[in-house]
DNA sequence: TTGTAGGCGTTATCAT
DNA sequence: ATGATAACGCCTACAA
């Protein structure tokens, strides 16, 4: 039990055991190169000692970490709430452990991404929401770290993930329009915190393919009819809640995550309204809670976990310098019709105030 | 532009602005200690450089790195999934934020959680939901990295944070057979995999508690309405599946998980059972989907976010040495009714068998 | 206010 | 099969 005493290091073995460090370090990263009988003898003295090679001190020699970082704008607690995130994250967390890497999380330190990345120990990183220029992705590029963008714009010359945000919403909004309906609320995404404005991609995205299903329908968007929200189901619930204090009846809730349209379902229920006959909802994403949801969800599938395993795969071979085919055919979304949904009633209620 | 160009060094940068290695690093840690002039020269150069401090080399020369990890015997993948999992994870992330450091997701490599420990640049572990004397946690106070234990078993000398996982559990167990209910079919964690054969600790003391509430009411368990699963929605609902087949007619589910619950009340519905009138069905955790479900869930509420929060600030006590009074008062645990659990139909089925 | 020199613990190169 | 020595990039007494 002897408390504090010094860490043994490479030299403490090498000298307890009557070899150089070097055979010390064969011994543990070339054990091919060694006579068995001086590796085992290393790894008992090794044991008794409790020494360990100092993972830093391997890294600093490597010039490698092992490790890659997902960064991302918004507060890590916020981001594990997210069930969109966490599937994202799930993704990538099975690629990299295929591929014997760690994981980072970085977020902002003291509300500087900057900072935070100054501190990561990663051979490259995993950027998630943020605009290409972006000022803290244009560090990134300054630095040298591979990247590789997800939930972004596409940019020539920069690996990013592409989905098909703006088909996916369309065919969102075509299937509610060909349901009959025609008020229609729309919960968007808040833009993220500490975004300096920039407006948030994947938002701007999908409200462009709500737009271009109501142009096909020869409808259009009414500002008033799209709120912004925490993607969250509180704060769908909290928007829902709002719009009808503002007197909006929808008969249909068009949202940008399923997180929004659960909380859009439940606020319903609590105005009296019955999910679909009263009001028709679809979501965004799929995840694994929209299959379990009463009614179940209709919403807009996205490979969420692909997602996070192709750009882990990419950023490796960013990584290795094996520049394999990172052509970025989108990948697909679609539309998954469940219980949510139903014909609009035969008059809908039009009626903006009261 | 440049490729695959060297990453320039302090020494690099020092040349350029014509001065010593030392002030620079100044420059960067103590902007006080230097001439106004001086730092802003240096910035001036070491951006123009595109330098950034490495942060291996940092860590080797600091001996710390301001990182925390968190170590489980799970798959990364199916941690991120769980829904108990990822708000513990935030309230660890929100701890960890608030005092500037990293946090680093520790799994097993290749099968083994010490190689990922080996690997792992970090000052101290959370371990969560091993028992304390599981190898691998032996390995890490063996090498001497500072742990803090978390949903494992309390022993002396070893910081570890305490929920009142038995009380909880009888709570519930209560709670059933006081509404009438008698035939109780209890939904359990599946052993987490590579554990080694070893009783998973949770799981085991919240059955005592089950237990006890049953012996309090003059009852006893039987085995064969015990069921384990995985911890997951559709565990739930598989398991409930398979206890439907195997002609059991519960009255009232109590699930060790609100995962498991809304899985449970899932398959329920798919049998034409109405919860709460035919089946009442209780939670264990208080996640946040537990409000939102339909109808909401009853569980039992653990402070979760708290737990990760608390695991942290022990855990840089302990780093820092500032060995703070980490008496171990167990988290309360408390039941909270909603909606899922109603009183026992008169004449109960009591039917093993069809 | 700034510079010199040694150390942090490991791996890699090149001998022997 | 093993060893001496020089990186790796930074920090920090201590000296000037």
């Amino acid at each position: 039990v002897g408390g504090t005493t010094k860490r043994p290091t490479i030299a403490d073995v090498a000298d307890a055991a009557g070899v150089s460090k070097t055979t010390v370090s064969f011994a543990f990263n070339r054990p091919g190169r060694l006579a068995p009988a001086t590796a085992l003898r290393i790894h008992d003295v090794a044991d008794s000692l409790g020494y360990r090679p100092h993972p830093v001190a391997r890294m600093l020699a490597n010039r490698r970490t092992r490790t890659i970082g997902i960064l991302t704008p918004q507060t890590l607690s916020v981001i594990f709430e997210n069930p969109h995130f966490a599937a994202f994250s799930a993704g990538v967390a099975t690629a990299v452990q295929a591929s014997g890497y760690g994981l980072q999380f970085i977020s902002p330190v003291h509300g500087s991404l900057a900072r935070g990345i100054g501190w990561a120990t990663v051979d490259g990183v995993i950027v998630v929401g943020l605009s290409p220029r972006h000022r803290e992705v244009e560090h990134v590029r300054r630095v040298g770290l591979p990247m590789v963008l997800v939930d972004s714009a596409a940019v020539p010359d920069q690996p990013s993930i592409q989905i098909d945000d703006v088909g996916g919403a369309q065919l969102a909004a075509e299937h509610l329009l060909s349901l009959g309906h025609r008020s229609v609320l729309i919960l968007s995404f808040e833009p993220p915190e500490g975004c300096g404005g920039e407006a948030d991609v994947v938002a701007t995205r999908r409200l462009t393919g709500y737009q271009a299903g109501f142009r096909a329908a020869g409808l259009r968007l009414r500002d008033t009819w799209v709120l912004a929200a925490p993607s969250t189901i509180a704060g769908g619930a909290a928007a829902f809640h709002r719009s009808w204090e503002d007197g909006l009846r929808p008969t249909a809730v068009l949202a940008m995550s399923d997180a929004m349209a659960v909380g859009a379902m439940q606020a319903a229920r609590e105005h009296g309204l019955a999910v679909p006959s009263d009001l028709s909802v679809v979501g965004f994403d799929d995840i694994e809670l929209a299959r379990f949801t009463d009614p179940s969800l209709t919403t807009v599938h996205q490979p969420i976990h692909r997602k996070g395993e192709q750009a882990v795969e990419w950023l490796i071979a960013l990584i290795d310098g094996s520049r394999r085919s990172m052509a970025g055919e989108r990948l697909a979304t679609r539309l998954v019709v469940r219980s949510s949904t139903a014909p609009a009633l035969a008059a809908p209620p039009r009626t903006e105030r009261g």
